[in-house]
DNA sequence: AGCACGCCGACT
DNA sequence: GTCGGCGTGCTC
């Protein structure tokens, strides 16, 4: 704050509006009977072009001279003393938003919540008394880091630190932990000693993780390291009270370990001295609201501004933090005593013609189950949930499909009628519009089915199927047999005594450019869930892959995966933005960026009648021109009309420009199944 | 997005 | 002479 007390104060205000060219800061007067409130980071009403026209926005900055050559107008309204929009916020979203060609204000509306009134005033109330003192810290012996070298991640809270020791890219223990009565992977205890180490120094944490069982694991391990008062929770799970009152408790100054999902590193933090992510291949990790900025990337630039430690952990490495090891700028750290987790991949030989041949699990595979089973319980991954995936004409052999909108059809359980996987319509007496045929047959194997039969290989065994449909969170420890969803495998206690990955080939012949990356992420993490020295057992994988993950280096298939994306010139190793839009607008924009050196163009192809879809990858290095240039594309294509036909109609809507950097869509559309199938659900993963 | 400004056709 | 059509451009 800068204001004299002599000079009117010039108030610098982001409006409120998704529109690419109000994507900068109005200058307004502060009025007189608004010179104590109108501080930075408040809500406020201004005028906008026409008097009695209220747009909202958020004051960013007081100054006392205006940069805009004009009569100014006044403030209208400071809607609340809260000072949601904090200046390393938004410090941040300007950056991310110039990175993506988006509006800063896209991202404000992702980052601070919606304003609760209630919640607000009580808040305010409470702050306006003597703030509370804080708890004495820390309530329990100063946090280690079990299982990493001490020396390894001391750099991590040593402010003196160079900064290039201080981004690491960590590892995690491969098995699952007790916490406090709790089995979780121990991955969420690293996170949370992560935190606590922190805020026991004095400065603020953040915890992003990829979804709210990660939250409820971390939670729990926090609230066993500091007072609950020195935590905050800030994902959009909880109810929309008790997120503001998260949010708001971040503003508070004093040192707090924030956890929450995807934006949690856009979150205010007073002092930061660290941010931790963990597993930024989870697809959820991806922001999709615009301008889609990816959780890693919200991470990494607000360590560049903060300055703090930054930690992003994961069992299996993403070809981005492969490249930033690469490059230098993040350090590899390892769990101690390098016990890696081997997964093993197995002959897919099946054994003899019995039951367990049935549920195509080879020989050797069944007997390691059978024994395992013994002393606890066994977790079974398979690729998808139900009964059968897929059905087809008994008579001809054509995809069974829905009649009214064509979706394929599954059979949820054993004996349940065909369901559209589309529209869920039933489909009760389905007969094949080529053949005339009315019976069907099962293809494929989902959860379900998998459950059935295995049930019939180890009789005695409890089953219990685990997906997005049917969550479990935890096992207990007994001869329990799990069948689960990739994504969806519960925590059992103790750690499951084998895990059997089967599946794999399926799922290794989707066609996307991460296929790999999302196996090796997928198996690593159910083999994390297994009790150290317990088994782990991939059915049906060879070749590099395979010898990788037996060799316990998963690390390599990052470094390989990212070798071949330069050769091909493939992100990570470039930057993409992909345009859709008019064909005139499209070229038009790609004009503007197709000249830049390191900078080249896919497509335009067609997408439908009136839309086209190109990419443009660039450099690293052109990222900055690339998106300038881009946004003022989308500038462009929002205030001109498009050119009115003579005819008919008054006032076409045009197509709009979409402009979307560093998301791997177009590149996984490029290969994708059959014309018409839908996108499969992203994961098993529970949701809420 | 809205909304005002502005430059060419039919009206009292 | 003016009213009003909608293309054009701006928003502190």
């Amino acid at each position: 704050m800068t204001s004299s007390i002599e000079s009117t104060p010039i108030a610098r205000v982001l409006i409120d509006s998704p529109l690419p060219q109000l994507d900068r800061l109005f200058d307004y007067r502060v009025p007189a009977a608004l010179r104590d409130s109108a501080v930075p980071g408040v809500r406020v009403t201004v005028p906008l072009r026409a008097a009695g026209r209220q747009a909202s926005g958020f004051l960013v900055d007081l100054v006392d001279e205006q940069s805009f050559e004009g009569v100014l107008s006044e403030l209208s309204e400071v809607v609340s003393a809260a000072r949601v929009l904090d200046p390393a916020v938004y410090r941040l979203i300007r950056r991310a938003a110039d990175r993506a060609a988006g509006t800063a204000s896209d991202l404000a509306r992702l980052v601070v919540p919606g304003r609760q009134v209630r919640v607000e005033k009580s808040w305010l109330a409470a702050q306006a008394a003597d703030s509370p003192t804080p708890s004495a810290l820390p309530i329990a012996p100063p946090p280690t880091v079990a299982g990493y070298a001490p020396e390894s991640l001391a750099p991590l809270f040593d402010p003196a630190a160079p900064s290039a020791e201080r981004r690491v890219a960590l590892t995690g223990i491969a098995q699952p932990v007790e916490v406090s009565g709790a089995w979780m992977p121990a991955a969420a205890r690293t996170l949370a000693e992560l935190a606590a180490a922190a805020v026991i120094r004095g400065r603020s944490a953040i915890v992003s993780v990829p979804d709210y069982r990660d939250i409820e694991h971390v939670a729990h391990a926090l609230a066993g390291l500091l007072p609950a008062d020195s935590i905050a929770r800030v994902d959009a799970g909880q109810p929309t009270a008790d997120r503001y009152r998260g949010f708001l408790r971040t503003l508070e100054h004093r040192p707090l370990a924030i956890l929450g999902t995807r934006t949690a590193a856009a979150m205010p933090a007073h002092e930061l001295g660290l941010i931790a992510l963990w597993d930024d291949g989870d697809p959820l990790m991806a922001e999709q609201h615009a301008p889609g900025v990816h959780a890693r990337d919200l991470a990494l630039l607000r360590q560049e501004d903060a300055q703090c430690a930054l930690v992003l952990a994961a069992h299996a490495r993403s070809t981005e933090v492969q490249r930033l090891v690469e490059v230098g700028y993040l350090r590899a750290v390892a769990p101690a005593g390098a016990r890696r987790r081997r997964i093993l991949p197995t002959a897919q030989q099946l054994g003899g013609d019995g039951p367990a041949s049935r549920a195509r699990i080879p020989s050797s595979a069944w007997k390691a189950v059978r024994e395992a089973l013994e002393s606890g319980p066994v977790l079974v991954q398979v690729a998808r949930p139900g009964y059968a995936p897929r059905l087809a004409c008994a008579g001809c052999g054509e995809t069974a499909r829905c009649r009214s909108c064509r979706g394929p059809l599954a059979q949820k359980r054993s004996g349940s009628p065909p369901a559209c996987q589309w529209c869920g319509a039933l489909a009760v007496d389905w007969s094949c519009p080529t053949c005339r045929s009315t019976r069907w047959r099962t293809v494929g194997r989902g959860s379900a089915r998998t459950a059935d039969e295995l049930g019939r290989a180890f009789p005695g065994a409890r089953i219990i199927v685990a997906d997005g449909d049917t969550p479990v969170q935890a096992i207990e420890s007994g001869r329990t047999l799990v069948v689960a969803t990739r994504g969806a495998e519960p925590v059992a206690a103790g750690g499951y005594r084998a895990v059997l990955l089967l599946d794999g080939e399926r799922m290794l012949a989707r066609e996307s450019l991460r296929v790999v990356e999302d196996c090796v992420r997928w198996w690593c993490s159910a083999a994390a869930l297994a009790a150290p020295d317990a088994p782990v057992l991939l059915v049906g994988v060879g070749g590099a892959v395979a010898t990788a993950l037996a060799t316990g280096e998963p690390e390599r298939i990052a470094a390989s995966e990212l070798a071949d994306r330069r050769a091909l010139r493939f992100p990570p190793a470039v930057r993409v933005a992909a345009l859709l839009g008019a064909p005139g607008v499209v070229a038009g924009a790609l004009a503007t960026v197709a000249e830049l050196d390191g900078v080249d163009v896919l497509g335009p192809v067609e997408v439908d009648d009136e839309r086209v879809r190109a990419i443009v990858r660039f450099d690293y290095a052109r990222g900055a021109e690339v998106a300038e240039r881009l946004k003022a594309a989308l500038v462009t294509a929002a205030t001109s009309r498009s050119p009115r036909m003579p005819g008919r109609p008054p006032r076409r809507r045009t197509v709009p420009l979409r402009v979307r950097f560093d998301d791997q869509e177009p590149f996984e559309d490029a290969a994708r199944e059959p014309a018409g199938a839908r996108p499969a659900r992203a994961s098993g993963r529970i949701e809420g």
